[in-house]
DNA sequence: GCCTCACTCATACGTTCGTTTGAATCATTC
DNA sequence: GAATGATTCAAACGAACGTATGAGTGAGGC
């Protein structure tokens, strides 16, 4: 059908000009003729520029809230005190490994998912749901009761810390590579080294308060 | 003297509203009402948009960096192998420190490291120097010489990752705050609990190869 | 055959953007 | 106090932006 096929060639090519320009560096006149869409065509299937973001947005980060929202619940099946590496593996392994296929090891949906969480737009708060702060949430809980010393800011502080070496990590692609490494490195090592980098730093003694 | 008096003026508040919405979020127009300057005040000292972005990034980022390679000279003078805990405590640790007076909690800075660094516009590639650059590098051998297990490629990512958790933790700003806990927290918290966990993190055994 | 509906199309609207221009103003020097 | 060089000013330029409009197209139902 042509319908969802013009849609769906928009939200590709949305997708992958989002993640390289930003929202506001990339034009819909950009990606209509990317997508070989009339100009008009963003507004009859999304309404606006800001709404087709946060279509985007969604189609990329519910495949990675449903796997994070699985991966506690098999884990909680089977002890309330699950290891902290395992709670980790759980929370940060979604974002390498619910990527779609086509993109370079994850980094450019890596780069999507900084984009719009780091957008300063305030129309970029409206671009995620409710399901990542319930997940947010619940690992939180799980979290606070596998490291009893720590005090809730300080949890809040480390789990922000997960997320950032996850995500911030492959954004270094905008940068001029590091000499003699070239970054993205390979997606199972560098997902291996989070988790590792991760764990330590989630199990590190709580500052007394 | 009244010239340098209205450069400041558009520094500050190009920082100012550099951090609060973007480069591109940000307008020459909405810059100069401001500072109270003219419109074409911009051309005029800094010759184009890009230039005065990166002159402000320039203000930002120096002292941060000359902390950096101060501690690290501080540091080295002591001894070849510093703990892992002060090398962080000396690269990190600036990035709390150096923060302008009147910025909330260094939250606003941060803010605008974040916007500098994650900008996918080509042109924010000349915002930063070489200084930086030349600072990293030291810093990694420093690291490689104490953590001797870790491959350069592993090495390159936990850099990233100390980064990462130093600036976006208070990036967070521009999202809804936690429940239960506010976010900027207090400034010296937070640079403790950075220190912490980071710590724990580049001192993690490295990952087999 | 024709109506209906979903969709695509070329085009235009109004706004905002970064930058430029040339005259006006100010401080300083001789 | 005139000349000079640096700075500020109001105004305008052309380009690019997001969005809206109304005609056009084609398949499916009656």
């Amino acid at each position: 059908m042509a319908t969802t096929d013009t849609r769906t060639q928009i939200l590709d090519a949305a997708e992958h000009l989002f993640a390289e320009h930003g929202y506001r560096g990339t034009s819909v006149r950009a990606i209509t003729q990317r997508a070989g869409a009339n100009l008009a065509a963003v507004g009859y299937h999304f309404g606006s520029k800001s709404e087709l973001m946060a279509a985007v947005a969604r189609r990329v980060v519910e495949p990675i809230t449903a796997a994070q929202c699985a991966g506690l619940d098999k884990l909680l099946a089977r002890t309330p005190d699950p290891p902290v590496s395992e709670l980790v593996e759980a929370f940060a392994g979604p974002l390498f490994d619910e990527m779609p296929a086509g993109d370079e090891g994850g980094a450019r949906t890596s780069r999507l998912i900084v984009t719009i969480l780091s957008d300063p737009a305030e129309e970029a708060r409206s671009w995620t749901g409710p399901a990542e702060d319930s997940v947010r949430d619940r690992y939180f809980a799980a979290f606070a009761r596998v490291l009893p010393g720590l005090s809730p800011e300080e949890l809040w502080f480390r789990m922000r810390g997960i997320f950032a070496v996850t995500a911030v990590d492959r954004l270094q692609v905008h940068q001029q590579p590091s000499p003699g490494c070239e970054s993205p490195v390979a997606g199972d090592a560098a997902r291996q080294w989070a988790l590792t980098f991760l764990t330590a730093a989630m199990s590190a003694p709580p500052n007394e308060t």
